[in-house]
DNA sequence: ATATAAAAAGACATTTTTATCTTTATATTT
DNA sequence: AAATATAAAGATAAAAATGTCTTTTTATAT
């Protein structure tokens, strides 16, 4: 569904929704060892979601990622959108060159429900939200 | 969600479901121009159904790949089994080594139900059904 | 001011997916 | 039996995704 790099933000940003705030920044390192994924591609990845504004960051020593009031008010979609783009979302389960109500195609009726709910769940969802779920142990971004 | 070589192999499964029986076999040129796809990647494709018996084939002239009677009864979950595997629908969504209610993700809570239910329906509608579907003109597995 | 630590940028490498081409095996038709 | 059409198998190529490494920029601390 998602590319590994999308993954990789979304357990990223939840991250940095727990952890991080403007007086304490967090580096590539520590996020990757506690997530567990590749560093270099993290940075790599962080500093897309950055250029966004999805996230923030400052150079230089004690410098680091964080995520500002605003951005904890985001959802998950803007951040596989600033990843992976939402052609996912919009095109066609079996690859038809358009995806649409009219020109359904033989398995649209099926699957076009779950595509339109899940985005709903996504996008009322703030990344604030689903951090507090972490929070208080409901849930995880890590396992050992 | 699905990789191109899945979504190939249902369109062209629909196809043979519509157009193919023991007696009418196609071959695939054909298949892989009525559903506008690359033919040499069609025929490995359907050669690894065949392989693993979701469809049928015959070699020589009037040879091609055709569905019988049992393969109409088999469903879209069987096709995308044999092409991706089922790991994309069993993994976590946000990358987590497994997915489990007693160690759900961040998001568990928010894309499970979905997941289910839309294997629910890739499971219980056989081929046959969405093949149906298409002929009553209802929906479509090709657009011009 | 200088040294340092970190992000940013960019170059490079590997793997996976997608696509094409060539050869071989096998039914069918003549 | 021979020719032919087609799937099957295998080798190769191209593109995309993933991952790593190096250099540059910049904010901070000394
Ligand atoms: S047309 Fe295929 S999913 Fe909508
Ligand atoms: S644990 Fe992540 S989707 Fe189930």
């Amino acid at each position: 569904m998602l590319s590994n790099q999308s993954k990789y933000a979304i357990r990223a940003v939840l991250y940095l929704a727990i952890h991080s705030d403007v007086k304490n920044k967090i580096g590539t390192k520590e996020i990757a060892e506690k997530i567990d994924i590749p560093a270099p591609f993290l940075a790599k990845t962080l500093q897309s979601l950055s250029k966004a504004k999805l996230i923030h960051s400052i150079k230089g020593p004690n410098g680091g990622f964080y995520l500002n009031k605003e951005d904890q008010k985001k959802n998950l979609l803007d951040i596989i959108e600033c990843i992976d783009g939402l052609r996912k979302f919009n095109e066609c389960f079996i690859g038809l060159p358009r995806c649409s109500d009219e020109n359904p195609c033989a398995i649209h009726h099926v699957v076009k429900p779950f595509k339109e709910s899940l985005i709903k769940e996504l996008t009322t969802n703030t990344i604030e939200d689903f951090a507090k779920e972490t929070q208080k142990g409901k849930s995880f971004i890590f396992l050992k």
